[in-house]
DNA sequence: TTGAAAGCGCTAACAC
DNA sequence: GTGTTAGCGCTTTCAA
């Protein structure tokens, strides 16, 4: 591969000035619009800039103190649909206003965060989008201190006192609803595997399960909930201790889908039949839930409306710095599939 | 929410350089480490940096000529977990080489190619990483022309001539093998569902389905073969029209994971079953091919590791440009679950 | 409304 | 080895 010659055909705004016959601070006025411009002019400078091919060299305007109309996006790492989804939204959504994505992925790094925050402030985008874990506080002061456009999704932020831009869906409330409708199955003893409790959305999908039980009346049994991580390997071994418990539930609530699939993998390695023997549900409706069998019935988070409407919101914030801080919920919904149905001593022997 | 104010406490070089006492030449030196240093001055700036806590503006030095450590990523779209897990590769490689990845899509922009790619080269990356169809010869031929640092990713380049830096998977072999599978089991009549065609890897798929045929002595039935485009809905489409032929194949191999999802939803809606009535084998092996069910028999294409490889490619062009121009194709392999067996009339009445 | 000029922070000749 | 200097392409005062 021979010699990069990065500087090759580059036209800047010298050349476009040259070519419409202005001086190069006019080009660079009708490039941000702003200031007024005579008609005449900017025309002229418009089709000198088609005319010439002119592509605006986002370092030299950044480090000028212009926009980069580049949005950044940190996330742990790719390791799951899950972040696929909102990436799908914000992508769209940053396409529309013309804006590139870049990402960050934090798993790996030791720095210190806020220096990290530092870099990343400092170099090349207009505004932040975080998907992380609870104990991210430092990023988001570093954030806030420095009045840095920046949106977290799913996530509440440092403190329910602090308000801090946010998108996340009704966890409580679609946990609730996901137990409430075990519970009007018929469902007494319902097995709980908890998320990562250091991210906020475990915490609430946790209280949501309590709250409808409290509402129903039926006391929390400590031995029916686990401590998961919303991985599947972990949904499987709580699912091995639910089953093994002397009256084990009839019934499992996931935090989310892929430690529903690690529930479904130890039901079935017990020779058990889901939903015959056991009921499952999960959260999230990643796009294997569809596709497992039975079909898992789950609450549906809307990850890619997340990532749309935070990318929305921060493209508010760097266009309007006074904005005011909002927090969006988005809500959730139940898709009943098939991996739920009435306990056992409710059902119809006969039924296939 | 305030004031963006950007350059909240930014350490420039300069003042590296009025704390360690030296020029601020000299600190741009061992940030680059390229010139030799006294040993004595690079241990003050090395010190003084972490001291102020210095962070290199990227702009600046992109501008002046220097690496921005980034590298691009181009795809059309973030629709399918595909592109996931090649990111995933892409990722990881990347930091281990501090280097940080921007995400480009196309599926939205109408932009003269060519001109696109003027603004990806100007712009931020060191080098780009492009997942693409077949038909986006013009932005390889720019980057081609401009001696841009550049690795394609499952795709052949422009044309058989012309060696383009790549990392494939043996697409051809991996379709061979699942087609000879397939015959060894006894099959003699076996659907095939083709890819994109405007993909190199389809049109590799398809010929390894051929070749497979041919060397077993088997005709080529133009109404077994079905042009798919690796999406689910023509999965299902096809599968049904190969269902319906008068003489209907006996297993179904569908070019990849997703096709092969829609041939499963075909067959279940014609109340047949997988595989007693009909196998079905798919390519990919994405994260859901395990957790259909029956759980699906496929070829495994390396996706991480295509990535991996292909970001290690071109972090080597960009530090050597003079490399050569590598191809690189890395195995797939045939992951044996349970969609498939022998055909009906060879299967013995009894088994469960 | 428009032009001139001063940097933004850094790299890379160029001298010493 | 190390300091000096000239830009990289652009935005933004400041005058005119």
């Amino acid at each position: 591969m021979p010699d990069q010659s990065r500087h090759f055909d580059d036209i800047t705004i010298f050349d476009v000035a040259k070519e419409a016959g202005v001086s190069y601070s006019t080009v660079s006025r009708v490039l941000n619009n702003k200031t007024y411009v005579s008609a005449d002019k900017r025309e002229r400078v418009l089709r000198a800039m088609a005319q010439l091919g002119y592509v605006a060299n986002i370092q030299a305007r950044s480090l000028a103190g212009g926009r980069t109309n580049i949005v950044g996006l940190l996330v742990r790492g790719l390791n799951n649909t899950y972040i696929g989804e909102i990436m799908k939204g914000i992508d769209n959504e940053l396409a529309q206003a013309h804006y590139d994505l870049m990402l960050y992925t934090t798993h790996r790094r030791k720095t210190k965060e806020s220096a990290y925050v530092t870099k990343l402030t400092r170099n090349v985008v207009d505004g932040l989008l975080l998907v992380l874990p609870r104990n991210a506080d430092a990023y988001i002061e570093t954030l806030q201190r420095r009045h840095f456009p920046h949106v977290l999704v799913d996530h509440e932020g440092i403190s329910h006192n602090i308000l801090v831009p946010s998108v996340e869906a009704t966890n409580r409330k679609g946990a609730y609803e996901a137990t409430s409708y075990l519970l009007q199955l018929g469902h007494q003893r319902i097995g709980f595997i908890t998320g990562k409790l250091e991210m906020g959305s475990a915490q609430h999908r946790l209280e949501g399960y309590k709250a409808a039980l409290q509402d129903h009346g039926l006391p929390l049994d400590p031995d029916l909930v686990r401590e998961g991580d919303f991985l599947q390997p972990q949904g499987y071994t709580c699912t091995q201790e639910l089953l093994a418990l002397p009256d084990p539930p009839t019934a499992i609530f996931a935090s989310n889908d892929f430690s529903a699939f690690g529930a479904m993998e130890a039901v079935r390695d017990q020779n058990l039949h889901i939903p015959q023997d056991i009921s499952i549900i999960g959260f999230d409706d990643i796009p294997q839930a569809a596709h497992v069998h039975p079909p898992l019935t789950t609450v549906r988070q809307p990850l890619e409306e997340m990532g749309r409407a935070a990318a929305r919101l921060l493209l508010k914030y760097i266009s309007l710095p006074e904005a005011p801080v909002e927090r969006i919920e988005l809500p959730t919904e139940l898709i009943i599939r098939g991996s739920c149905r009435p306990p056992h001593h409710l059902t119809s022997k006969g039924e296939p």
